[in-house]
DNA sequence: TTGTTTTATATGTATAAACATAATAACGGT
DNA sequence: ACCGTTATTATGTTTATACATATAAAACAA
């Protein structure tokens, strides 16, 4: 095994990749430390930092000042989802979007959308509902609690235009949030909007977002039968 | 706005996301060059640099050589979740993790796990079905196929005691994968399994998993109702 | 033995300087 | 106006050096 100069973070990277795959180093075993892999490698301890960085963010290797540098016993994999515009996730699946307002109205929200947004109780916020359409066909329904408090300019919105998914995607870059993701069996409701069978298994995603003023807006994504959400680890 | 001094990559980093939020660099607006803002904050371009990067990665920032670096216009937002090995997700809910193997079994597989593990028609697979419970009530439903030509060693393994998922993650540190989220509707098969109604909503995952020699294994694990995944942004 | 302090060490970060690379913008010829 | 060539420039990477920081391990004290 002539390594040659690996004078890149990348070819180093590959390089330690290449040796756990092997096995030439198994899990939980300590792996040399950066500088004597520097000088393997022949380039500096930089280089080597900013490879083994990587792997250890992508949970594969865990480090320790001090204590060094080891394959991970159980790595945790991360699979990475993006979280597009809906508009966009149809598009780029070459279908024709389509977006209908079903709903929009001010109104007290259910004690479980009041908690998750910290609200006051009593207080009104903007309720939208609406339905995203691929080749003519309901795709994903969008139940939406909006608080005004947190974004005064969404009475200028449109949202028979422009979905409030994409409005607030464009004109409000958050600070956080978190994602649920589940599955409901099909109620009469979903049934008609989403033109299901009845109790047919229903992907869904609940989302929250919020900057340093609060919690912007919660929402409940249903999509239709058969939606797979999928990624690469 | 007296910046003071930002000496560390973070406060940096934190810095650029305070501008950002607070609409002083908008989206598609671009930034001050990295020499600039090194001059600005007072520290050395490899630490905007830094800052920057780790940015670009979360996809608030787009960035090109000679162009600069903008204000992503619609983010993509990166959801990141762990998939940790099921007896850890369940202990780490403080819940109690029991295991039961149900069938292990050489088998041909079915066409659709056939092609996508790409093995030959008519080749038998180890195919292994059992339940993960917390609690003494079942938690997930677990349907492998492995490739035993892909991994010699799976002939001693002894999945009475310890689950697929897990001896295969500590055994065959994969290259890469996919996976699928997905609902489905509760059949027979799973309502007996699972414990639980006809037709009620059920969180499925679907992975393969690779190495160079090809495809290890590709699973199928039904969660019991009431599941969810959960992450931040 | 047990708990506390010191020391050694591997990772983590910051810096300046240099060169690499991609891609825009300017230029020049037809 | 069009097309190919050449500068210019912002990001990307590598290097050596220095210091910061966490922490395991050794030394020490109770």
């Amino acid at each position: 095994m002539t390594t040659g100069e690996l004078k890149n973070w990348q070819s180093v990277q590959d390089e330690v990749l290449r040796r756990i795959h092997a096995r030439q180093w198994k899990p939980g075993d300590f792996i040399p430390n950066e500088e004597e892999l520097s000088r393997e490698f022949g380039c500096a301890r930089a280089t080597v930092n900013r490879a083994l960085r990587g792997l250890a963010e992508s949970g594969l290797l865990e480090r320790k000042r001090k204590a060094g540098t080891r394959v991970a016993l159980s790595p945790v994999r991360k699979a990475i989802l993006d979280i597009p515009v809906i508009r966009r996730e149809i598009e780029g699946k070459g279908r024709a979007y389509r977006y209908l307002l079903l709903s929009r109205e001010e109104a007290v929200p259910p004690p479980d959308i009041r908690a998750r947004m910290q609200s006051e109780p009593g207080r009104k916020l903007l309720h939208v509902i609406s339905l995203h359409m691929a080749d003519g066909r309901p795709y994903v329904f969008e139940d939406r609690w909006i608080n005004p408090d947190t974004i005064p300019e969404i009475h200028e919105a449109d949202f028979e235009r422009q979905s409030p998914n994409e409005w607030l995607v464009m004109n409000t870059p958050f600070e956080g949030g978190d994602i649920t993701f589940s599955a409901i069996s099909a109620s009469a409701r979903e049934m008609t909007i989403l033109a299901c069978k009845a109790h047919e298994g229903l992907f869904v995603i609940d989302r929250s977002t919020w900057t340093g003023k609060g919690v912007i807006t919660s929402v409940r994504l249903t999509f239709a039968p058969g939606y797979q959400m999928h990624t690469d680890i």
